[in-house]
DNA sequence: AATGAATGAGCCTTCATTCAT
DNA sequence: GATGAATGAAGGCTCATTCAT
């Protein structure tokens, strides 16, 4: 119990510091210091300094999951309510409740960068939602897209919310404080991006664009 | 000449090492020993590593501009084709030639956690970017779009291009390898991420989808 | 208890080695060396080098008060009696047991080129003293000292003993060995200097020398 | 020329500085830079730091010779004139004007812990001194003095004008600003120590003061 | 089960010095 | 003759980790 206490005290605060300043820029006495516990507890519980920091994504994605899981969109009528549930739960999880943002710079870290640890994630949670998109967007499209059609719609939808997370800082060098406040709320992300993507691929069976010969642009 | 010399290949040699594994997680000695330079040379010629972090990311940044600059988009005549050039020139810049990479890595890492020479380069380049990018947008909309619509969409764009960067190494794992050197194409990338975006503005005239109420759905 | 054990045995080594070769002549690797503890061991129990240099100094004064505590004086009859035991006390500590000179030549240095740990010392040991010196004086003038003349009094005495710790070395190249040994006994120095000193300030109420003008001297 | 010039400055800028922190707490770059000159530039007229330090402490010493030379004693017509103007010469050497003090630190640093240099300046100038002062104090004696007591006599007069070289810092901490200006006036120093001495000296042929056993003091 | 003391490895930096020019 | 560029060695210090308790 006490036991646990510690150990989880211990995984909190790693996840925080290891957000903010990485793997190799937080020291096991600072996350100590935060979790109120012995500098040695670290090793103890954990073994390593880069367990921990395995554990602490897991335990990071995890938390995500159970405090924003994705509703049954079984239940409802219409793909593009479908889409815009699960591009709400996606966008809860990624700018989450004001504070709580660690979790999921955590997460960007490890993408971006994957150590391992990421491996694991993407076969456990990232496939299926992967797979639960694409055919969302399948059921929204007029026609049958071509696989590659299929994954360019699905990371389209992805990187529009990822930005979110991405660009805050320097979108705030960018955008009035006021403007900021509306364009970061989970649900008007959502809405826009169920909506543009919606409106995108509905377009599809249309002819494609022409354009230029692109050969001598750079 | 062996001045410059040695200089240079000091900060080739740590953007590579810094775009790896960070500030922190990148010793000087690491960055001396790839660009085959003494020891003592970083702070010779930076003074401080913390000095060649800087200097490596602004190095970073004007390199790309230099190898990929941004086409005069006064002489193309259509708003679709201002914007294909604008997005394959980003794309370029992102996902390079194959081994040159480093460079936006080293600059995504900043731009995600900003040590404060992200400040400059926003000023400097990505905010004329960002103003070109919405005067694009601007002209390709069919009615006049309030602030909030328009750098939603501007930021629509920047996020599906971004992908591309952000999540390869977790691409290659959900994706059959042929299909990845497609998708990665910097003018597939622009072809598609011009087409879904027109397609999704010349849209926002129709009506607002009628979503269901967000309430209770998380 | 093996604790305060490597603690102890660093702040012995530092004494010396500081006192040998001073703050920025002494490296924490040959303290720890002779030490025989870990080079991190000062950093651990003293924080810093600096710290340690400081604290060196506090014990070597004390360990010196301690070894030649100051009798009682109240005790002894005359002022001629009390001016002995005090000087006495002062040449043993100076010049202590043979090879237990270090702390002095430790105070020496700071004394006279103060970093910060002497004014406590001054506070704590040396102003007392300084009182209690003037009181012995004035009880063994014959007449009332002017605050001038009596501290003109107080320097002399100091003066002529610290003569023997400050001058060890070049009188040794000046003087013959058989009477370096007797010169330099405690017992000898407080002899001597007591004498001296009180055959002047018993003088004290004769006339004034008259001296040569001094105005073209130099 | 430039060149005996640049030299000249080195060797000034290492004496200030040398004196304000040591051989080891000076770097050869302040040292340049103090002198304004390139940091090769005491390698290359000096050979050495070492042999830097070395020659900055017997410019030191030449320097106040030269300033303060010792006056011809034969003119002067008593024992006491000779030692007031002896005194004289020696106080002011030590406390010099103002700020020309780094002279006699390098120097006192030197004496207190020699590292060679010492030597060389004891056969040239400090035994004729110490001869100089011990002919003058055979004079001022009554009786014939063993050779015990002259050099304990010597010390003491050499003793009590060191003083005011050595614990200016601490008597700051002492004494009232008023008060400090006062003592440590060359002029009034040579004459308090010339008077003192030759108080005690004259007082010599007085019978031994009958000191307590000093078995059981400490 | 849990921790305070201690450590070896390695960090960034500074230093006196050298060398080509 | 004199210097700016460069360097090998060493400095103080911090780190993750271990170990006796």
């Amino acid at each position: 119990m006490s036991e646990d206490d510690t150990r989880h005290r211990i995984l909190l605060a790693a996840g925080e510091a290891f957000a903010e300043t990485g793997l190799h820029g937080t020291t096991v006495r600072e996350i100590c210091r935060r979790a109120d516990a012995n500098t040695a507890a670290v090793n103890y519980h954990f073994r390593d300094k880069e367990n921990l920091y395995r554990e602490s994504i897991m335990y990071a994605h995890s938390a995500k999951v159970t405090q924003f899981p994705m509703p049954d969109l079984a239940e409802r009528s219409s793909a593009e309510d479908r889409l815009f549930a699960f591009v709400l739960t996606m966008a809860k999880r990624l700018l989450g409740t004001a504070e709580m943002t660690w979790q999921t710079s955590l997460l960007f870290r490890e993408m971006f960068q994957p150590t391992g640890v990421c491996r694991e994630l993407v076969e456990d949670f990232i496939r299926p939602h992967f797979k639960m998109l694409k055919g969302i967007l399948v059921e929204l499209a007029p026609r049958e897209l071509s696989p590659i059609e299929l994954h360019q719609a699905v990371f389209s939808v992805i990187g529009q919310v990822h930005f979110y997370k991405m660009n805050r800082p320097v979108t705030e060098m960018l955008v009035s404080e006021e403007m900021l406040d509306q364009l970061f709320q989970p649900e008007e992300i959502a809405r826009h991006v169920t909506q543009f993507t919606v409106a995108a691929i509905q377009q599809s069976d249309k002819s494609d664009l022409e354009l230029p010969n692109p050969s001598r642009l750079s």
